[in-house]
DNA sequence: GATGAATGAGACTTCATTCAT
DNA sequence: CATGAATGAAGTCTCATTCAT
């Protein structure tokens, strides 16, 4: 593992534990095992060093996104997927999420802009599903933008209470966030409610590889 | 307005943008409008600021949550209310509410424990209206502790994206949230789903009222 | 007790182990059991309180001293009876009899010369007895100055670490001391080399009382 | 001169003069000619600075006794030599005792111990002189703990009235103290009294080299 | 690539003291 | 007599960063 790998997972780790300003840069190094001169041999300032982790984790989310998309036919199949996504990589890069999700504030304008677009980006993918789904009469939806907001803030806390430990694992958790999710727009066909289990996805495990792969 | 009282404030409006961590107690008494001598004869220390500041909203939204329970019939109106109740206190007291969920990981343990027990004493009374409604069969809860985490991560999220400004006013928010609750459980009564008009709570008003109260 | 005399045996006590500089106005309120603005009721400033305790000390010091050369009929039992007097004040008066040993250096210059005029004061009492033996030739003395001082600072010496939990009382204590001097000073008569149980000096009780009497 | 080395000169001048508690860290650093965070290279703290001081001193001691103790033939001689070395030392290195024999109570517990413990060491050099004096009929010590501890005083008292501008010079001084600690102890031979000039020590050039030698 | 030394700015906190009540 | 509120100055220490080597 090279130093630069050793010292992204440190500060993520670090900036997700004790939060950005809290984390000092000589504990960065010590913890990275490099020396504090040699930290800036890897980063131009400890801002930079954030927000280069900020941009790598949400290019990753919505790539990630992009992929889902990809396999799915509808509105539904499409927010139920990156429900599922959505929920495994807040749990399984819990760290990174939750950086991303905390530390916006933490920036300066310049830098905040560039990870406001970059989310907007990502949120935008989740407002067509719910657009779509309304328009094709597949989901009831009282008021767009705060529909979107609530369920993204609901999948997003997974990454604050899931604990590997517990009694359900991180699959049943998307599982149930998903189904959640479906009852939250009513998601319907012809025949009626809709449950994620009426529809064609992918396996979880392929959503668990997709999100897990190292590059 | 007292010297303690705009402290009070100052503090909350600047750990809840900043930080705590980013906010500097220089800058805490220059915005408060005291000497950084003086800050010391209402605090003890900066963290032991915070965790009054903590302790005060926790037990004001227990309160608040207890006499909202005190107006209802059933588990499903109790979701319902403390739905209603949680988007208003995070809508109106923000800033409270943003440091209580943002800066457990700025204490030290013992206060954290003290924290986190207040916490706790108040999603146990979302886990009883679940625990209720389940029991009762007005309710279809997947999992228990997940649905009500989702929601409360969900309800919480408000603080972080409702603006004044915006063209929703936050009583709608609220009143949208509280559907998306119901929906979320799939409420039901013998007649079929229940949505949020068909329930006999207080008028938003009277919600709002007591949020708002200052004592 | 009032509250006065609770403060100044308060201040010699936290003087005396703790040290001036390092004993704080708070420290000195509270354990005096009084509060802080009250302390300012007893005196002008830290340092008006010290060079009082001082004056005190040294004065009474200066006062057992003339008490005693006032019972002595030669400069050998002159020099035994400081010794005596000097040991027994230091055992019993500990933190006065510190606190001006230690805290000159704590003094501005104007209070500094008048503690030192003080102090010389009471040396010079020394002084006479040793020019005294040696112009009579019941002492050798090898350098006047030199030996004066050798001689206080072990007399001195005794406030440090003479302890009452110890093998040995500190009537004994200055005895030997006593005798050391007279060693020190090959102190002799007629018939030779004078030990102290050749002198014809008040009981030791006799100083002890004198030492140990409040007023 | 490093960095270090004039940090270090500069520490012990202040904490002699001023004492540990009154000497603050800007002081230090100005007088050093470096800047406060600089300080911390150099030191992990205030404190830890005070006590490697005093190892360093304790150190030395213990080193120059056993040095002087090992060109000695008999109890008489070796505690003639330690009094020599003592008070050059005390003379010669007047910064370094001083800080030992004043800043005992600035440290903590656990560095007191240290201290405490490398003093004993010291001490017990001086006891093994007048032990072996008394048991060889060689010496008189009317009490053997309070007897070393009085010319212990004595000695050390040195560094604290000795001026270089005096009249007298230190190599003078410390014979005067040499003949008085022989006196209070009543050294003697079979002839008679033993006085420092009937003793085979090195000249006392040799002891100012020893104790001002730089390595 | 890597590092130890160095630093200005600022961190949190306590200091002795004053003053209106 | 006694006090709570208030403060300027100073306390010790850490910050992110630079630079010569």
């Amino acid at each position: 593992m090279s130093s630069y790998a050793r010292l992204r997972s440190t500060a993520l780790e670090l900036f997700a534990s004790r939060g950005f300003q809290a984390t000092g840069i000589r504990e960065l190094a010590a913890a990275s095992g490099i020396s504090l001169a040699t930290l800036y041999h890897y980063m131009d300032g400890k801002e930079d060093l954030l927000v280069r982790l900020m941009r790598e984790s949400l290019g990753r989310l919505i790539d990630d996104a992009r992929t889902v998309l990809a396999k799915v036919n509808s509105p539904v199949e499409g927010l139920a997927a990156l429900t599922i996504m959505h929920v495994l990589a807040h749990g399984l890069r819990r760290t990174q999420t939750v950086v991303v999700d905390t530390e916006l504030r933490s920036l300066g304008k310049e830098n905040r802009d560039i990870i406001v677009a970059l989310r907007d980006e990502y949120e935008e993918l989740w407002r067509l599903q719910l657009a779509g789904g309304s328009a094709s009469g597949t989901m009831t939806v009282p008021d767009a933008r705060v529909t979107r907001l609530a369920l993204l803030e609901m999948c997003t806390g997974v990454a604050y209470w899931y604990s590997d430990t517990g009694e359900l694992g991180l699959d049943q958790v998307a599982t149930i966030h998903a189904d959640l999710v479906l009852a939250q727009v009513e998601a319907r066909q012809e025949q009626g409610r809709i449950r994620l289990t009426d529809l064609d996805l992918p396996p979880i495990t392929w959503f668990r590889e997709l999100v897990l792969c190292e590059e």
